[in-house]
DNA sequence: GTATAAAGTTAGAACAATCTAACAAATAGA
DNA sequence: TCTATTTGTTAGATTGTTCTAACTTTATAC
């Protein structure tokens, strides 16, 4: 049996993965906010659950079981806020916090039921995608728009950070997933984007804020 | 902040509160399957953060705040019962354990949420009422069908218990709430009802049963 | 290539929620 | 009313999750 607690370390190492599968200790215990020792001591644990890969001063990484557990909570996370969105009516910057809660729910025929209800839906409202079964997820190739040049056109599909703040930051300037972007240009000094998109004809837009936005090329 | 074993012993203390409001020790324990002991430390937590009455070797019982929370518990518990029924196409057999866990959800807004989606139900799938805003709850005038005479025809209106086993028992004999039911006799010796309703002309009901079903008189 | 900083570990304590064993008070039977 | 049973409490241990303080290992900077 996994605790609610062990569900957030497994969760948090899941998210902070790099391409290799590594996280570092100090870097998940800045991301839970919870001190060092205490993250030692849990990833010891969880080793012996099977759960994580843990050597002494070396990089932590989840086994595959322990993916899978990840995986299949992220999937009840982004489900609930898919369900939150469609059906009950929510706005994508106030799904989070509740999804957080929700994911520790233990019934699979709860999230069955959402699945079938929203027709099995592929990502989430913030365009990320939602894990299988079988806890595996896959991104599609999505680009940052920090990293799009000039005279681009792409379409807006997933945004990276999920906060409240971030989201409401997108929606007083009407952004939302799906959006067609210009980019207009570039300045160079502090990689700040001028853009069109929808009605706004020359929006400025931070290297902050590019970072966190996923988008598609050439898809039209 | 109230923690979630908090919870769990606020509400088995609201659903075992008899008229006077009062509850033991040991029907607690037995009831949250925990040892005496440990409900006797919890109930000083619990007398310290005011949500409840304790003096040593003397009954429990709730403070109006701990009232308060405790139906709010229920409120939740209760409106997710029906969001499940209503909204989601479960079974009255299948909410509870779901409801179970989600009570414990922080989030005002999703409650609401339901209650709006749901028409701001009086009562759950199984004919509890549902706790309004500030956790108050009143029962309708309500009988045991097993208090009730031969020859009377009553309304079900609620289930006491809320198992599966007790639930999957009333759909195999196609009872549901709402059904009119005439009671053709009552066995002196054990109680035991031999009852009438919808297409069934003579069903036998036991006592155990009949004290589980709440019914309406002379309402048509 | 050593000194310093950053990252990681060990040891020991604290708090929440649980238990068992032993004792005390209240209740019930004769 | 006296004793036996039931109910309730106290004391002390256990487990899970967290902390701080002190120490060790690895990485960084000159």
């Amino acid at each position: 049996m996994i605790s609610l607690t062990e569900e957030n370390y497994l969760k948090a190492l899941f998210n902070l993965s790099n391409k290799s599968g590594e996280v570092n200790v100090n870097e998940l215990s800045k991301w839970l906010q919870i001190k060092m020792p205490t993250v030692t001591s849990m990833m010891k644990k969880l080793a012996r659950k099977k759960l994580v890969h843990y050597e002494s001063y070396k990089p932590l990484r989840l086994t595959e079981r322990g993916k899978k557990e990840a995986g299949l909570i992220i999937r009840k996370h982004r489900l609930t806020e898919m369900f939150l969105v469609e059906k009950m009516g929510f706005r994508w910057e106030n799904v989070h916090e509740i999804a957080e809660q929700m994911e520790h729910v233990h019934s699979p025929d709860f999230f069955e039921k959402m699945d079938e209800l929203l027709g099995f839906p592929k990502i989430d409202p913030h365009g990320s995608p939602i894990p299988d079964r079988n806890g595996k997820m896959v991104w599609r190739e999505y680009n940052k728009l920090s990293d799009c040049k000039m005279g681009e056109t792409v379409r807006l599909s997933a945004v990276i950070n999920t906060s409240a703040e971030f989201l409401k930051f997108l929606n007083n300037r009407e952004m939302r997933l799906g959006l067609k972007i210009k980019i207009k240009s570039v300045e160079p000094f502090d990689k700040t984007m001028i853009v069109s998109y929808g009605k706004k004809t020359s929006e400025s837009l931070s290297h902050t804020v590019c970072e966190r936005l996923l988008v598609e090329k050439g898809s039209g």
